[in-house]
DNA sequence: ACGTGTATTGAGACAAGGTATCTTTATCTC
DNA sequence: GAGATAAAGATACCTTGTCTCAATACACGT
């Protein structure tokens, strides 16, 4: 059986690591890259009901380790993954369509670099996650309304 | 049974918005404020055993829904909660002790409302948490290691 | 102080997301 | 192709919650 991989650099990235290449891990790569929102390990799963759900989350949490894929958290904390395009980025979350998107913006690590020095010790890591209504999804839906906690900039 | 509560500005605040102040809710409430750092639900089990498992989870809910408690995430994803001190605030966590802070950046939320503008639709809100290790712990410890992936500022 | 309506509790089943174990199978290397 | 070993599949289990439903406890009017 061969599948078709159209990025191979994923695999080759994983090989590069010493991980083999499976058939199992090639399906779930191809399914990833043919998606473009977020997904839930439930989504791959259903998709490829012949792949044990063990091996989804081996692999899912494989991928997560070596930076191709990102995990990221709805705004009531359901988590979601989705595809690394750029290095180092965040994400805006849509909170209708659940459309993922990057942003970096240099500013926002500069203050938190700071901030970090303010508080003492040493900076680990940061996590940013920006919860919008698309722009398709605030002009079909009335205004998304917030849920009166998170934080609304 | 009476239970002495430090601080009746939580239970006035449910009050007001219509709950009953139950005994239940006072021993979590008092159990709350002794704590500095972030919890988990199953601290609180633990702590207060004759305390169904359902009413632990339910009044945190309800605390949370008020501004009254933080839920928050480890930099693995486990959730964690703690008190807000503050009106809008992030969260400083050490990944080695588990201690939080509280900080606020003007800056940053200006940022982050550009970016939303940039990317259209409505903001409906954000999420940001810094990771470190704080200033006891990096010295005690050899500087914590990242994990490879999280976005270190 | 005392019923009474209703919010809340407790117990336990259930659900989502994920990990551990253990045997069998598939890859890679020679 | 054979052999060592990584990985898969099945399944049990764990954590963090939520739901249901009968029993209880608040708060309020009198």
């Amino acid at each position: 059986m061969t599948i078709e991989v159209r990025n191979p650099n994923i695999l080759a990235a994983l090989e590069n690591q010493g991980y083999r290449s499976t058939l199992p891990r090639r399906e779930i790569v191809e399914n990833l890259e043919n998606r473009s929102d977020g997904f839930t390990a439930e989504d791959l799963v259903r998709d490829l009901p012949h792949i044990g759900r063990a091996t989804i989350f081996r692999t899912i949490k494989l991928l997560h380790e070596a930076g191709i894929i990102c995990k990221l958290s709805l705004i009531n904390g359901e988590p979601r993954y989705s595809l690394a395009h750029a290095e180092h980025h965040h994400h805006t979350i849509c909170v209708d369509c659940g459309a993922v998107g990057e942003f970096h913006a240099g500013t926002v690590e500069r203050v938190l670099r700071l901030i970090g020095s303010e508080v003492g010790g040493s900076i680990v890591g940061h996590r940013i996650e920006l919860y919008i209504s698309c722009a398709e999804c605030s002009r079909l839906n009335r205004p998304a309304p917030t849920d009166g906690h998170t934080h609304v900039a």
